[in-house]
DNA sequence: TATGAATGAGGCTTCATTCAT
DNA sequence: AATGAATGAAGCCTCATTCAT
């Protein structure tokens, strides 16, 4: 009994060592990435970092390419998290509250987030790794699932302009998206007021879409303003 | 003197079979980067597809890199002359014509604006062929001044937000260059109406930034609306 | 303990076997290039000839210039160790013996020694591997020293012209040197007495710069014999 | 009549022209490989260098290969021009006068006799232009002839040591080929009195050899001295 | 006749992945 | 279980030579 208590401690121990390990890898992966130009990074590279055999990593990951994707999952993750708070405070009555988690979320480290484009760039074009990326869309879709009810009760409420519920979320994205480009697209990035610009396009995201600004086929609609 | 004649012409005659040539390299490098992943198109296989000799195309670009960069350069010379033209019909009144022309060129072909974004990131990290980048970021720097008198004028006339002009076309940029990202992201392109969405989010960008959206230090600015 | 003795074995045992590959792929090395013409010897042919995979070879040398270099370095050590020897035997009283050693070491392979000298040749216009090269230097510079003693002192004796001590060492180099290049000199090879011959020259190397042979600026000297 | 005379004329104008041009490619080619190392230099450069264009360069020469051993051979006449002029004036008393004339014209431009070598090792290993190559050895080996009967009688006058005449000629072909070798050794070329080191080396090729100096299988021929 | 664009074989090097220890 | 040496496919680029104009 006690032996097997003592086995199945150990066993516990070793999964934990693993799994440490293992983050070790990613942390050691990511490192490099943002120190470094991404096709510069090789297998040999992230092991040294992680001061385990080239081998070992082998043990972990499949292929090279499972570490990014692993990388885009973990960072996704991240994300879903904090758009998840967002819509519960814009459900508890604060209508912008969701866009701003996520555009805060998306430019806390913008850095790191445009690498995740990246990967993501060398990831699909590649071909493998079909299901883990799979996975990475069934993540962002659950999100967009959670953001649907309550961009559609926002627009029943009148603040959102009537258009299909993701046209605001993925506008959303979009915008994120390229103000993360924005801030390392190296024929921008020597501006000194980086951050009231960031400031400034968050409160176009938080709102963008709000009724008033879109009329579809109405010449006139400019005028109404 | 017909001598002389002949020979020129004969020699003007080549010129433009080699510029001819040339441009079929672009050509096919553009057709095979967008069949198929960056990574796997070698300038082998551009020859192929071109038609002509491996050696030959290093009679035309130093260096495969060098490919990447005309190809860049050619694109963003064509957006130059649609924002251009947008903002000589915004001098004559159209105020969003700037904004307008601007994202329809960039959405034009929306997979194609992706490949350049691509392949810049590509070149950017490689480190060489510095000199070609500056010169496309001159070419964007141009286009800025060209908008930035047009956006202040906006500004005087009350139409735009009161901030800095460069706050207004990066905010457009970053917009633009996110919704070619959304247009090609895996997990979000099997919309069927993405050609409304595009049109959702251009209207976006012509009028973000306007008056009475941004009230930055302002608690109360959501209530003015 | 045991376990960490065995291991520590295994370690020592992994190196030697590393070690020994390394001799492998600098022996095909040379093999190759005495057989064929230097430029015909690729990293290919030398990976095939040691019966390791090319990418092997890049595990011992960084280029293939590393390899070059460390096959002059080899042999220059070698050289040195003939050389001290002589200078021993030299100070023991037999004036003559340094010069001999080294004219022996020089000329005992001959078509290695010539080798050598085209390595060299191509490795300095090459430009890299600037600094083994400089160890190359550092090596023979050391040899020079050893000798400056030995002469000076054959000088004081009266056996050696009085003129400065290096004027004899590279006489002697100079000497050796042409006489290899003698010995595959395709014009001149196909002498049937060549050892006779470089027994004659080595005796020339033996004796050349000793009194009584040079006589600068003295319009007399030649009566003087 | 008149019509032949012009015509006769201009072929013969075109022939110089043809030989004048084929000369601006030789001496292209040499400043060339003076200049940088002989592996940089192309037939692009020297077609280039001479002014004219690639394709002109094969109407001259077949190969690329067959401009180096042209380089060769004309050096080569111009060493034996020396040579025979020496040999003229030992017959005429100055019994060293041969040796000396020979080391003068290899020393006088030791960067050039230098470039001579390297072509040559680079030539002889790639085995055509053999037929070329036989023509540099029938030239090399008309001066031996010249030679062996001056250095005959030397030996019978008793200067020489009694060796086979060619003895005395090859050792003095590899003292200067030493001695060039020397001058360009990156090891040794930092020295400041090159000159009194080749004025050395230059006087010990005129006595090398001379009666007294050499004594093989006699073990007290030192005592003799 | 002179030209130089076109060619493609062949060189060096990198790196993801495997596997024996 | 961890290791890292070995592998070889594949990429980029050079350049002697050809040939149509």
């Amino acid at each position: 009994m006690q032996n097997n208590n003592a086995s199945a401690d150990r066993i516990r121990e070793k999964k934990k060592l693993f799994l440490a390990r293992e983050q070790r890898i990613i942390d050691a992966a990511v490192e490099l990435f943002l120190e470094e130009s991404i096709d510069r990074i090789t297998v040999s590279k992230i092991a040294l970092r992680a001061a385990i055999g080239k081998g070992t990593v082998y043990k972990h990951f499949l292929t090279k390419n499972e570490i990014l994707i692993r990388i885009i999952l973990d960072y996704e993750r991240n994300i879903t998290q904090s758009l998840t708070k967002g819509i519960k405070r814009a459900e508890e009555g604060d209508s912008g509250a969701a866009a701003k988690s996520y555009f805060e979320a998306r430019l806390e480290n913008p850095k790191l987030d445009r690498l995740i484009q990246q990967l993501e760039d060398r990831l699909l074009e590649s071909g493998d790794v079909a299901d883990q990326v799979e996975k990475l869309h069934k993540l962002r879709r659950s999100n967009e699932n959670a953001l649907s009810g309550l961009i559609t009760k926002l627009i029943d409420r009148g603040v959102l302009e009537d258009v299909p519920a993701y046209f605001h979320y993925l506008a959303c994205w979009a915008l994120a998206q390229g103000a993360v480009e924005l801030c390392f697209n190296k024929t921008w990035n020597d501006r000194t007021d980086t951050e009231q610009l960031m400031e400034f396009i968050t409160n176009i995201g938080v709102t963008m879409g709000n009724r008033g600004q879109y009329h579809p086929d109405d010449p006139k609609s400019k005028k109404d303003k």
